[in-house]
DNA sequence: TGGTATT
């Protein structure tokens, strides 16, 4: 029990749920102007068990504890106060967490400062609220998505104001100022925003939006750790990390990852200090850090012959001709995890184009022999000549809709229900090097609108797609393939 | 004929 309070009295309670309001281990024994030494608890005055542990921003960097202390004094007795430093370098981090002994005085503070005062040198007003730490912020605090753009913090808040007590309220802004059409809604508790989750999600449909009103959670640190790193990785032009979420390529993707890392921290501190490399290595190391964890990751149970490989849902994977053959890409090295090639295609989730019939005993197969036979005799010929030329590495696995330059982006109609953008790249990587395909599906069936989008890195390898399969038959209907229309091209009225 | 956005 003394251990804890000492714990307590450290600054050391649990706050891991805000990276920027972290204590450090450094920070231990910084508390000037404090009369209690950390580990002795006989000397640690009392607090209340419901006080408020309160994050402070916009300090002056030249303010200490000492400095702070007046300032705070004058709403009640002082249990902890401590700046926050950096960890390594010990530099004064611009905040704080202060509690006081009683409840009443953090409330009394909070409300008497928070943006009512700007301290010298800031330009913007002293932050005074409850540390994310208090109410593990993220289960209180919601993500609203499908707002009208023209909607404001006002319009949002009355929206929401029936459901609870409502602490913040933000518009997602873009450098422009122009809203992005979601928000964050923070309430005093859990159960207000769950309450405000039932009554609002997909309540009505905002004039403007393409569908009806999102709200939900916010991300956690970890998943917005994640979306980051997702967000990276497609402007990279990386392999697309869902699969490490979604599939059994997972481990292949996680060793590589490593490996980048590895690679570019290497980079880093070898003198090249490139600022986006050395981002991106901590970035990757971290990502990979949280697979280990299993936090973000599917259990990567090896698949074997015949079993449906994770990831694979309803939507799994078409078949047409094969215009790879057996030793043409695989989406994975055959050394890739220790597995033999053929296993690790097939747990990849990408089917490469089978240079035999499906069997009967692959369930993969037989739920996609109708679209196999769709296809008929008349694939292409440009797949048997194009196959020798993959490389033996991994492609891209574009997730981000990225279009290339003019002229390489197609428009695909009339696809196979069952195609999803996986099964679309499949289509057309015989062509060249599909840097992003896109299915459209509707959002309330979760069907695909048979058509879609793919983009090569040049014309030429449109253009060769748009020869080989403008036409292309499959079971009734043949493709169309074309090249997109451009944004802003004038539409016929 | 590229949508849904996470401080």
């Amino acid at each position: 029990m003394y251990i804890k309070m000492a714990t307590l009295a450290n600054g050391q309670a649990d706050n891991s749920s805000l990276s920027s309001n972290h204590t450090s281990p450094s920070t231990n024994g910084h508390m000037n102007g404090l009369n209690h030494s950390p580990g002795n608890p006989s000397t640690i005055p009392m607090k209340d068990h419901d006080a408020i542990k309160l994050f402070i921003g916009q300090i002056p960097r030249n303010l200490d504890e000492k400095d702070l202390k007046p300032l705070f004094e004058e709403f009640g007795k002082i249990y902890e106060l401590t700046v926050l430093k950096d960890r390594f370098t010990g530099m004064h981090k611009g905040c704080a967490f202060l509690t006081y002994c009683e409840r009443e005085s953090a409330l009394k503070a909070q409300s008497a400062l928070h943006e009512q005062k700007t301290l010298p040198g800031m330009n913007r007003p002293i932050q005074v609220k409850p540390a994310d730490s208090e109410s593990r912020g993220e289960d209180r605090k919601l993500f609203v998505g499908m707002l009208n753009k023209q909607q404001s913090e006002d319009d949002v808040r009355r929206l929401f104001e029936a459901f609870g007590n409502i602490e913040e309220c933000t518009i997602l802004r873009g450098p422009d100022g122009n809203s992005k059409g979601c928000a964050f809604v923070k309430y005093s508790s859990h159960a207000e925003a769950q309450a405000a989750i039932n009554a609002l999600h997909g309540s009505q449909t905002m004039p403007g939006a393409s569908s009806s009103l999102v709200v939900k959670f916010a991300d956690t640190d970890k998943e917005r750790t994640m979306r980051r790193m997702q967000q990276m990785a497609g402007q990279m032009g990386m392999f697309n990390p869902m699969a490490i979420q979604f599939g059994a390529y997972g481990a292949y993707a996680q060793a590589l990852m490593q490996q980048q890392a590895a690679i570019m921290a290497s980079v880093a501190q070898g003198g090249y200090l490139n600022p986006m490399a050395a981002f991106a290595a901590a970035q990757m190391q971290q990502m990979a850090a949280l697979n280990m964890n299993g936090l973000a990751a599917t259990p990567m149970t090896p698949t074997s012959g015949g079993s449906t490989p994770p990831g694979i849902t309803a939507s799994a994977v078409p078949s047409i001709p094969s215009p790879i053959g057996v030793n043409g890409f695989t989406g994975l090295p055959p050394q890739a995890n220790g597995q033999p090639a053929a296993e690790a295609v097939f747990a990849n989730g990408i089917h490469p184009y089978p240079a035999q019939s499906p069997t009967a005993a692959d369930p993969l197969q037989q739920a996609y022999a109708g679209v196999q036979q769709y296809a008929g005799p008349a694939y292409p010929a440009a797949y048997g000549q194009i196959s020798q030329a993959f490389p033996q590495p991994p492609p891209m696995i574009p997730q981000q809709q990225r279009e290339g330059p003019e002229g390489c982006n197609l428009f695909i109609y009339h696809l196979p229900q069952e195609f999803g953008d996986a099964e679309l790249m499949q289509m057309f990587l015989p062509f060249g090097n599909v840097i992003s395909s896109k299915v459209f599906v509707d959002r309330a069936t979760n069907q695909s609108k048979c058509f879609g989008f793919v983009s090569f890195d040049n014309p030429a390898s449109a253009q060769a797609a748009i020869q080989a399969m403008n036409g292309f038959q499959i079971g009734m209907k043949r493709l169309k393939v074309q090249l997109k229309r451009p944004k802003d091209a004038n539409r016929p009225y």
